[in-house]
DNA sequence: AATGCGGGGTA
DNA sequence: TACCCAGCATT
């Protein structure tokens, strides 16, 4: 009867059941036993914490989260403070924006709520600094609001929970309405910090201990593939590296040699410097007997554009040549006009790099 | 939907 | 090295 009992447990439960026993302590917590009491804590302090932790680890924000504790003890404080020392403080944990909307967040609060952190997700979401994520966690603990808390952690949770093959960005969507459903009426906070310590300690990106989970018994991904590679992500598929050559001819009037690129395909009809084919070839770039004419060339460096699909790496040869040199379909192109010219990005940075003041006047 | 934004930890 | 981290704002 006790197995079927626990059998019977649902999903939330059963992660408190593992928060109870393995919660970490940490400073802008109330600890389980408190909030189970029905105590919250200090909204101010949570936001704090919050904040210092986007896209940041716990372990980097402790000694931060309490040297602001005891620089500004309160929200007030911090909306007093100048802004520079805040920056200051702030020095070191990086993503500085967030410490100017820190600021801006705490002016808005002393100034347009009385000091008193809004207590639904609504209000927070519209505050400086605090997005999606933030205001339902801060809804979450800090005012025991039953908010669907959703960060990278949970999305790592909830992929492998229930075997999620949309990839993400995508799957948020679909990741939140199952979080909403698993979040309990009750201790919504101690849920949403379950379910991230969960993902820290637990349902890790590499290696997932799943032995050691409280939802081992029930995760799809365990049980039909290979947890680790939950969540999916989008395919950004990794762009190929091509090489080519590009040749920048000066002539005595200091015009350029250009000529038109096909019509269609890639770059279609834009102007260009004469070059080679853009290979996958590790030698495209030393085919200097692609030159479009005999001339003196001396290498000057390379430039990289990054195209949708693949990634260009080219070598720039420059000449002076007699004037009235020429080659085949091309033009010679007076330096103060070059700006005029139908030049790609690609195009200006390879002449940029052979003549440095090519678009800076004229 | 894609980017830029810091700095540090891990495998 | 590559990925990831209690994301947000901007475009």
């Amino acid at each position: 009867m006790m197995r079927n009992t626990l059998i019977a447990m649902d999903a939330a439960d059963r992660l408190l059941n593992w928060y109870d026993r393995h919660h970490r302590e940490l400073p802008w917590r109330v600890s389980p036993p408190m909030a189970r009491n029905g105590a919250t804590p200090d909204p101010y302090h949570v936001w704090l914490s919050e904040v210092m932790l986007q896209q940041t680890t716990v372990q980097a924000v402790k000694a931060y989260f309490e040297k602001f504790l005891t620089l500004w003890p309160t929200v007030e404080d911090l909306a007093a403070a100048e802004t520079e020392d805040v920056m200051k403080a702030w020095a070191g944990l990086g993503y500085y924006a967030r410490a100017r909307n820190l600021k801006k967040c705490a002016e808005a609060v002393a100034r347009d709520h009385g000091g008193r952190f809004p207590d639904r997700e609504e209000g927070l979401r519209a505050l400086p600094g605090i997005g999606d994520y933030t205001a339902a966690a801060l809804a979450a603990i800090a005012f025991n609001r039953r908010s669907a808390v959703l960060d990278g952690n949970v999305e790592r949770v909830i992929s492998r929970l229930f075997a999620i093959e949309t990839p993400l960005p995508a799957a948020k969507p679909e990741m939140r309405a199952l979080v909403s459903d698993l979040t309990p009426a009750d201790r919504p906070g101690d849920f949403a910090q379950a379910m991230m310590d969960l993902g820290a300690t637990i349902c890790t990106p590499k290696r997932p201990a799943c032995s050691l989970c409280p939802f081992r018994a029930n995760c799809l991904a365990l049980a039909t593939a290979d947890p680790e590679t939950f969540p999916r992500k989008g395919v950004k598929r990794e762009k190929p590296l091509r090489r080519g050559a590009a040749f920048v001819a000066i002539d005595s009037s200091n015009a350029v040699y250009l000529q038109k690129r096909a019509e269609t395909g890639l770059l279609g009809g834009m102007t260009e410097v004469p070059g080679t084919d853009w290979t996958a070839r590790r030698d495209g770039e030393t085919s200097i007997e692609a030159q479009p004419f005999a001339a003196p060339w001396e290498p000057c460096g390379a430039i990289t554009h990054i195209f949708t699909h693949f990634e260009l790496r080219l070598s720039v040869y420059r000449a002076n040549v007699a004037h009235a040199v020429t080659a085949a379909n091309g033009w010679w192109e007076p330096m103060a006009s070059l700006k005029a010219q139908a030049l790609p990005t690609v195009m200006k940075k390879a002449i940029a790099q052979a003549i440095p003041h090519a678009f800076k006047t004229g």
